[in-house]
DNA sequence: CGATCGGTTGATCGGTCTCAATGCAGGTGG
DNA sequence: CCACCTGCATTGAGACCGATCAACCGATCG
């Protein structure tokens, strides 16, 4: 029975049941974290890769002054450091959101992993890319579009991830970013979020109730946003 | 003689001589291309790589409003399109800025490159992270530093790359970018990159002049900017 | 010589920030 | 069981950063 991982990486590469019972084994070692729990810190050596099973993280970057970028959400499938080459410093931090099943995957087992089986290689460079793709979307969304549109847009993106590992029904999903949060992925303040989670509500875009938001109509949503499907 | 690209991947990664001139083959197919010819359209299936052995480039995220998002510019040495797993369709678009001179390698000499050099594996792993590396510090820099800041920050970064590949000589460089191509690199107007970067100069971080652009006193600019030092 | 392109400057507008107050819910301790 | 506290969402008023619009300039090039 394949984990969240093994399905996510089974939408990039086909893999074969050897490479299903690798990876299974490699994730095995799991481990349940408590919510804000830092999993890695900006500048630490990263000698662990860990694989999130169950639960939402993120990953972010500090200034100086205290103001913080996300830089992205991890659902779970969703793994991180399983690149490192050498051993170098993160340069991110990465904390849980919720309870987290995490799995620890030793430097040695993912060399290990790479060298003898190829498919699963690829998975993970396609892994990497899809990483690397999401970034250039955030950037551009960041960086054109006006606010209410870049909150939508994170709310498409949102949704189609949850979709993908079956955490979304009828464009109704649960996830636990407080308003501060959407602020620091989408360069906003706390405060603006809310005027415009309001705006976007008084436009009949989308509902929310504490925690759950409901898209209501998925396709309007995503042309208001000028969001483009991606490959997930 | 290693050229751009080798030398790039040995920052990274120790290379055999074996490596170097496996690489070096692989490059070998070279071309001269114009400034502003498109290397690559967002969308398009990509059946090549590309390495800039000379000039630069940038990628950049067209909305349909017709603004524009530079995710990333390419200094020689950099290349792209080296990871396409399956043959995906490109999520951002790439042209020259500059007359340049690239290098095409084919998807077979790449698996070739991948399957039998384990270190040039890595090499290209690390040049990937470097990558995302980068996108996340673009990222925050858009989301969270203030326009003068903000392009304090890329001038940092861009005098850090081009003195990495010797282009660079007593922190004054010399780059085609338009203040249009500054201003869709960080998020902003061009009229307000021009009132910026007289700005600077105000206060005198830095001088330009025409195309050259020369950074008085690097420290002052990195702390002005909080600009933390990457590995490149 | 005129045309074009990019840089510069000014005036004004508006989106987003800042600061501050209020509300609301859950948790804790008396 | 109630009083308080704390954390987060909400709302308002005012300020400011950066956008917009428009004019002008200077260089380059046919």
């Amino acid at each position: 029975m394949p984990n969240a991982f093994v399905r996510k990486l089974q939408r990039g590469v086909e893999l074969t049941a050897i490479d299903r019972s690798r990876l299974i084994e490699a994730t095995s070692r799991t481990q349940v974290v408590a919510p804000y729990t830092n999993l890695l810190r900006e500048g630490d050596v990263q000698d662990n890769a860990y694989v999130i099973l169950s639960g939402f993280a993120y990953c972010f970057k500090l200034l100086t002054n205290g103001e913080r970028q996300i830089v992205a959400y991890l659902v779970p499938g969703d793994a991180d450091g399983l690149y490192g080459v050498t051993t170098e410093n993160a340069d991110y931090s990465v904390v849980t959101l919720t309870p987290c099943t995490v799995a620890f995957i030793s430097r040695d087992t993912i060399d290990d992993l790479l060298a003898h089986n190829p498919r699963i290689a690829r998975a993970l460079w396609w892994s990497l890319l899809l990483e690397k793709s999401s970034l250039c979307a955030s950037l551009t969304n960041v960086g054109q579009r006006p606010a209410p549109q870049r909150l939508a847009y994170l709310l498409c993106d949102l949704l189609s991830r949850l979709q993908a590992v079956g955490l979304a029904r009828n464009g109704s999903f649960e996830i636990p970013l407080k308003q501060q949060d959407f602020a620091d992925i989408l360069g906003i303040t706390s405060v603006h979020t809310c005027r415009i989670l309001k705006y976007l509500q008084k436009i009949d875009l989308l509902l929310h109730d504490y925690r759950t938001i409901t898209i209501v109509d998925f396709d309007r949503l995503k042309n208001y946003a000028d969001f483009s499907p991606t490959a997930y």
